[in-house]
RNA sequence: GCCGAUGUAGCUCAGUGGUAGAGCAACGGUUUCGUAAACCGUAGGCCUCGGGUUCAAAUCCCGACAUCGGCUCCA
């Protein structure tokens, strides 16, 4: 007797097809040859499926083709596969570990002999283009967890084993499979129908990695790779990585003369003269914001006694990440260079009677800090040792958090709107070890979280992922090769007024603990800096520029009007130079475009003149002649500084 | 810290066992020029550092240091 299933396609409309069918047939036959040429998956009721899929019940049926946004993954999961059979055909006796999909491409992981040169990985490449030309299919089967796990052990494939083990564990009936050629992986699937739809693969990277993230576990070699549609994709893909790398802020670093790093002291930057007027800036500006939302600026010292990290817990926990100091040679060190403000702060509110009145009480501190950062995760401005953060800590009572939190997340989101920058927003909630009850705990969550959607701000929620003594939400910005770094914080913390004992005077005239609050909008001026840089790809909006203005002269005889607009710019806080070199005007100008100076003032017989100046803003062509008066106006108005509003 | 790659002039890079190179920048000179590179010349190096192999090392080997990519994305 043959069933039939109802099956409603996108438009709505119903079709009757017998029970078992294969998706792929039923597009042939139902809707047509083409989708079913075109096809890749499908979803049924939003489920993901493979085309070979059966239709056993009712359901919505979405095809799948090269055109949507998931083609990608399907196609990257498969080359990943591919990648997986061609490494265990070349290097025998290599175990296959996982293979996800990630942004921009996928890597697979294997439990090697030997890690992947170079070398291999152009072999892997070459076989892997063998079996995209040969268009092999992929096939789905399953199997029972206990059969599989004893089909991979006999193939030597225990890390595979214990991933099936784990799915059995969580209850799962069966695992499948899917097999292109006579290479067969556990997968969740879907795969696409065949290897030649993978339009094309490159690997682009090989490195460790510990099996499950986890420095305890076994190093495995992961291979990283991308794949696309076809070859056209492929090379615009990596036309725009070799674009986003002259965004890097390393690169722009150097050549704008921002920074430099020396290697006797690793992960600290020297700030050259430019880029210390940047840093500058910044500081200010964010000086001048909190000073306008009621925070007050402090000054803490750099080293502190050991005993205070014992109060604050930073010695146990925190301690190989602090550099210590030795006072007297030889003897143990009994001093640490501070790698958090935090617990400076708490003396400070501790080291007088607080009122209810004061609070929320809000300490504001650039203060340098050091953290002995892993070598190998030091990196340019994001990953530093040494650092200033725009940090503040404010002390406050509980029934306050809702309200002081909504309003950082609006001044956040103000600061972050000055500079045109945008961020994913992340709520981390309770760990499984916590500090403190679940009470208070329930109660701190609900308020970030209360203030987080009155925001609107779009967030994802990460459980788990508090910090043992607070919920936080966390702020990351991409760079320009889309790794997220992250940079504002905001963090509630109920430990550490209990550990320094603070506590502030109610309006019943008893002694209450507040809660602490903290917190950082820039997150640390550093990272900041090299993600504003790669976002601006170094050109600066005028009021941060260094170099603001560049008066550059036809020839030399213009030079004493040049000078003379450049002191009269400097005179009214503009920072101006002249470039009275003896090339000519285009190299003049090409090198203010490099610099990207905002404004290069061409100054030649006709502005003499007539007093003027021919203003040229940078990454445009040239303006007209105008009087210097007309400029001081152009240029008063960008070189002004935004206010946040309170 | 772990895996891999890299380290040559201020910058970008060539040079694979036999006397250290180029372009740009710098410096000197000529040119006085109207919106992204005028011309000629000069100087610049402990080839990251320390060991080793060799008649001979930037080059081969070992180690240190630094830099870069990665070490959360879960069949």
């Amino acid at each position: 007797m043959s069933r039939e299933v109802s099956i409603k396609l996108p438009d709505g409309t119903l079709k009757q097809v017998a029970h078992g069918t294969r998706i792929i047939d039923f597009v042939r036959t139902q809707i047509g040859a083409g989708l079913a040429k075109a096809a890749l998956a499908a979803k049924l009721d939003g489920k993901e499926v493979d085309l070979s899929h059966e239709l056993t019940a009712d359901a919505a049926i979405e095809i799948i083709t090269l055109k949507a946004p998931e083609a990608l993954d399907y196609i990257r999961h498969s080359a990943a596969h591919v990648v997986a059979s061609v490494v265990q055909r070349l290097f025998p006796g290599t175990q296959v570990t996982i293979g996800p999909v990630i942004e921009d491409g996928f890597y697979y992981d294997f439990a090697a002999e030997k890690p992947f040169t170079p070398e291999d990985l152009e072999r892997i490449e070459a076989g892997i283009n063998e079996v995209l030309a040969a268009d092999v299919a992929f096939t789905r089967s399953e199997m029972k967890p206990a059969d599989a796990v004893a089909f991979f052990l006999g193939k030597g494939e225990k890390y595979k084993a214990e991933i099936i083990e784990e799915l059995a564990a969580k209850g799962a009936e069966t695992v499948s499979l899917y097999q292109h050629g006579d290479w067969i992986d556990l997968c969740r699937g879907p795969h696409i129908p065949s290897t030649g739809k993978i339009g094309a693969v490159k690997l682009t990277a090989t490195s460790g990695a510990y099996w499950r993230g986890d420095h305890r576990n076994q190093m495995l070699q992961r291979i990283y790779g991308t794949a696309w549609r076809n070859k056209d994709e492929l090379a615009a893909y990596l036309h725009r990585q070799e674009e986003a790398k002259k965004r890097d802020h390393r690169r722009l670093g150097k050549d704008l003369e921002l920074f430099t790093f020396h290697k006797y002291a690793p992960g600290a930057a020297f700030w050259l003269p430019k880029g210390a007027i940047l840093y500058n800036i910044l500081s200010q500006f964010m000086r001048e914001t909190l000073l306008g939302h009621g925070y007050d600026e402090v000054k803490t010292p750099l080293i502190f006694n050991k005993d205070l990290w014992l109060t604050s817990g930073h010695w146990d926990k925190y301690r190989e990440n602090m550099f210590l100091v030795e006072e007297k040679e030889g003897e143990p060190a009994e001093f640490s260079l501070k790698p958090m403000n935090c617990p400076s702060h708490h003396l400070l509110f501790g080291s007088t009677r607080r009122s209810y009145r004061e609070l929320p009480l809000r300490f504001h501190d650039q203060g340098v800090l050091h953290r002995n950062e892993e070598r190998g995760a030091l990196g340019g401005l994001t990953r530093v040792r040494q650092f200033q953060q725009d940090d503040a800590h404010i002390y406050l009572a509980e029934s306050m958090i809702g309200d002081e939190i909504a309003r950082l997340l609006t001044l956040i989101d103000r600061v972050y709107k000055v500079f045109d920058m945008t961020f994913t927003a992340g709520y981390s909630t309770r760990p499984e070890k916590f500090l403190g009850t679940a009470e208070t705990w329930d109660r701190a969550e609900a308020a970030l979280k209360q203030a987080l959607d009155a925001s609107g701000l779009p967030y994802t929620t990460n459980p788990g992922d508090g910090a043992f003594y607070g919920p936080k939400i966390d702020l990351a910005v991409a760079d320009s090769l889309g790794r997220k770094f992250q940079l504002a914080t905001i963090q509630l913390d109920y430990l550490a007024p209990e550990r320094f004992d603070l506590t502030y005077i109610g309006e019943d005239g008893a002694q209450h603990r507040p809660v602490v609050i903290h917190r950082a909008i820039f997150g640390s001026f550093e990272r900041f800096i090299a993600l504003l840089l790669e976002h601006y790809a170094g050109a600066l909006p005028t009021w941060l520029a260094p170099e603001q203005v560049r008066v550059v002269t036809v020839t030399e005889n213009q030079i004493a009007w040049a000078r003379e607009v450049m002191l009269a710019l400097r005179a009214r806080g503009v920072r101006a130079t002249v470039d009275d070199s003896k090339d000519k005007l285009g190299a003049k100008i090409r090198l203010a475009q490099l610099a990207k100076v905002p404004f290069a003032l061409v100054v030649g017989d006709k502005e003499v003149e007539a007093k003027a100046v021919a203003p040229r803003r940078f990454g445009t062509e040239d303006l007209k002649q105008m009087p210097l008066e007309r400029f001081f106006e152009i240029i008063d108005a960008e070189a002004r500084w935004p206010r946040i509003e309170t």
